[in-house]
Order: C-alpha cells, then sequence, then structure tokens
DNA sequence: ATGTGC
C-alpha cells in the first residue's frame, strides 16, 4: 500500500503570521496512516502534537489524537433581551458566579439533550478553563441586513456567545481510544473505531448541552430572556462521501462551512463576526477558521503581559472601533494569557478567507462583558 | 483542553 503524504491546501495570506511549530505539526500530519488532504485556516497555530485551525480528510482511518481531548467543543450564539447599552457593571453583579454545580435537575436537562452521562452531572453548565467563555457582545456594523433579520437579530439587543466543550468528558473518551490508536489511527469500520464513533458522538452532544445549560444559567441569573441563533461545533470528526468513497473529516479547531452561517469570534479585545460560506466547500474541506488564532504560547504570555495590572487586563479597550468591554477573571494568569495581543488579528483571518473567496460577512460585534471565571483557585503568582 | 502534574 502507497503512503504518499497528504496534499495541504492553505488559506492564509503572506500577511498572516504562522508559527513555524504549526508548520511542523502539519508537514507531520501528512504522513499519518490514510490522511489524504488537509487544509490549514488562517487562525492555524501549535497544538499538542497536531495543529489547531486546520481540518484532515483521511481514508479508512480515524485519528482521535487529531480531534483531541476537547471533543465537541464550539460556539454558541443567542439572542437576548437585554438592552446594548445596558449598565454592564450592574450586569456582571447580577451574573453572580456560573462556575458551581448548577442547582437545577442536569439529569433530566441531559435526558432531554439526549446526551444522558449520568458521571458527568456535576459538570455540565460549566464553562471550563483556557479560552472557552460565555460574552455578551452588541452589534458592532451590519453587512447584509436581510441575514440578520432573518436570524432575529436586533441592533438595540444584545447577543450571548458562549464557547465550551464536553469538558472532563471529552477527555475521558480521548483517555480512552487515544492510546489505542496512538499514531496509527483507528479503522473506521473496525468494532474499536465504530466505538470512538459513538462515544465521540455523544461527547459532541454533551457539549452541545453543555452551552445550552451555560446560556440557560447567564439567562436565569441575569433574568433576561435568550433564544439560540445557531451553534456551531469545531472539534469533531464526521463522514463526508466523495468518489472514492467515504472521507473521514477530522475538523480541530475549524468551523463547519456546511451548515449555514457561522460565528467566529476575535479576543476579548477585537470584534467578532458573523459570517456566511460561500464556494464549493471542496479545496477547503467545507471548513472555515474558527476564529483568530494563538500567536503567543501561554507561557509565553504570563511573562509578555506580567507587567500590566489588573485592571488593565481587565478592561480591553479599542478607540477606534468603541471597544470597552469587562472581563470576569479572577485568575491573573489566565487574563494574561487571553490578552488580545496573545491572539492573531481577527480582521486580517476573516480578510484572508475573505480572498480565498470563503466568505462573505454578514455582521460583526464587538464584545461588552465576557465571563470567565469567579475562581480564583487556580491563580499561580499573581 | 483537564475536579490539571511531580
Amino acid at each position: 500500500m502507497t503512503n504518499t503524504p497528504a496534499r495541504v491546501d492553505s488559506f492564509y495570506s503572506s500577511k498572516t503570521w504562522v508559527s513555524p511549530d504549526a508548520i511542523t505539526q502539519l508537514r507531520n500530519a501528512t504522513q499519518l496512516p490514510g490522511m489524504e488532504r488537509i487544509a490549514a485556516m488562517p487562525d492555524i497555530h501549535p497544538g499538542a502534537g497536531s495543529p489547531g485551525g486546520a481540518v484532515f480528510a483521511s481514508r479508512h482511518i480515524l485519528h482521535p489524537k487529531l480531534i483531541g481531548g476537547d471533543i465537541g467543543c464550539g460556539m454558541q450564539l443567542c439572542r437576548t433581551s437585554i438592552d446594548s447599552r445596558v449598565n454592564v457593571r450592574r450586569l456582571a453583579e447580577s451574573l453572580g458566579s456560573i462556575d458551581d454545580v448548577w442547582e437545577g435537575n442536569a439529569r433530566d436537562f441531559l435526558k432531554s439533550h439526549d446526551a444522558s452521562l449520568p458521571d458527568y452531572e456535576r459538570v455540565v453548565g460549566t464553562i471550563g478553563g483556557g479560552n472557552h467563555f460565555a460574552e455578551l457582545q452588541v452589534i458592532h456594523e451590519i453587512h447584509d441586513a436581510k441575514s440578520c433579520c432573518e436570524l432575529g437579530l436586533d441592533p438595540k439587543k444584545a447577543v450571548l456567545l458562549v464557547h465550551s466543550g464536553s469538558r472532563s468528558y471529552g477527555q475521558s473518551v480521548l483517555q480512552h481510544y487515544g492510546s489505542a490508536a496512538d499514531r496509527n489511527g483507528i479503522e473506521a469500520t473496525s468494532e474499536i473505531g465504530q466505538a470512538y464513533l459513538a462515544d465521540h458522538q455523544r461527547a459532541v452532544r454533551f457539549a452541545f448541552a453543555n452551552r445550552c445549560l451555560i446560556s440557560h444559567r447567564f439567562a436565569e441569573q441575569t433574568e433576561c430572556d435568550i433564544e439560540r441563533v445557531l451553534d456551531l461545533c469545531h472539534n469533531f470528526v464526521s463522514e463526508h462521501f466523495d468518489d472514492q468513497g467515504p472521507l473521514w473529516l477530522h475538523r480541530k479547531g475549524a468551523a463547519p462551512a456546511d451548515q449555514g452561517l457561522v460565528v467566529i469570534p476575535g479576543s476579548r479585545s477585537s470584534l467578532s463576526y458573523l459570517v456566511r460560506p460561500i464556494g464549493n466547500g471542496v479545496a477547503n474541506l467545507y471548513s472555515l477558521a474558527h476564529g483568530a488564532g494563538r500567536k503567543v504560547s501561554r507561557s509565553q504570555s504570563d511573562e509578555k503581559f506580567g507587567q500590566l495590572s489588573v485592571e488593565e487586563l481587565r478592561r480591553p479597550r479599542d478607540k477606534s472601533i468603541g471597544l470597552d468591554n469587562l472581563v470576569i477573571c479572577e485568575q491573573r494568569n489566565l487574563l494574561r494569557q487571553e490578552h488580545g495581543k496573545a491572539y492573531k488579528d481577527i480582521d486580517r483571518v476573516i480578510e484572508d478567507m475573505k480572498s480565498f473567496g470563503l466568505l462573505e460577512v454578514v455582521a460583526s460585534f464587538r464584545p461588552i462583558l465576557t465571563y470567565k471565571t469567579r475562581s480564583d483557585c487556580d491563580d499561580g503568582d499573581g
């Protein structure tokens, strides 16, 4: 059996900085068993063994490690009844904490989302760490009024964007199959391959339920009404068919471009974008970037932004776009790691994909309140 | 990413 390296199609311009480590990881991934094609997005960045911000298409073979532990991670956008000129400080107070175990009936909630997992009832409805968040945003600019109207987006009302995944459940799934799979991957039709797909689907449903419960808790505590506008997963494997038969698409930090409109978040100090995927999707493997993409590693961010005061870190501002955000995050190191300058320029990322004919911008949003965590128990130095 | 790792 021949093992020619996979073809890589890249969707970033020379203006976008790409880490050499990400390129090395990308090249390594071309050698994986069954790997046929890879699409690299402008938000590509180094990950645990393989890069985030890419899609990996393999024949016959599943690669759980490419998806990683946060199976089902994604973005949920909700309309809210909150006035876009709301007093943010007061709202932040009413929001309180959503870090703790949800007081409602998690068992019934999970059951109603076809995501029953008795061992994970205490964790559902929590955001988690890293780049996850629940963020209130307001419409910055409308490019396609008709589409915004169809989604029921009202410039007078704030929207809620939730970024979270399957928490520790997805991690347990990777642990269970990852070692068996290693870099060889798993034959998709094998018993273990089918078992992975079943558990992976469970993680995707659990992650969706988790985002729904986070949105619900946000609405509960701020006493507002919400309605889901869209929910998109950016870490998952799915089966596609071409003239050669089934092709396994591994999206790792890549949003699907074949499920309607896509929301692509920037950082806590930049715009986020609602876009319409265009083109036939073949070259970009039916996918788009999932965000700005990390530019500075977490450990480097701790040092690079170590001199900034907590006040500065909590109040990202950008006068040029009228951005004045408030970040609820009691962990100083996390604030540093999630600093806007630790990420690539989202406008560049969007511009690149536009120039490759992958999308049209529908609207942009700017953040007014980001919830990361009220808990400070994980904070290292200060 | 992770009720976190030695």
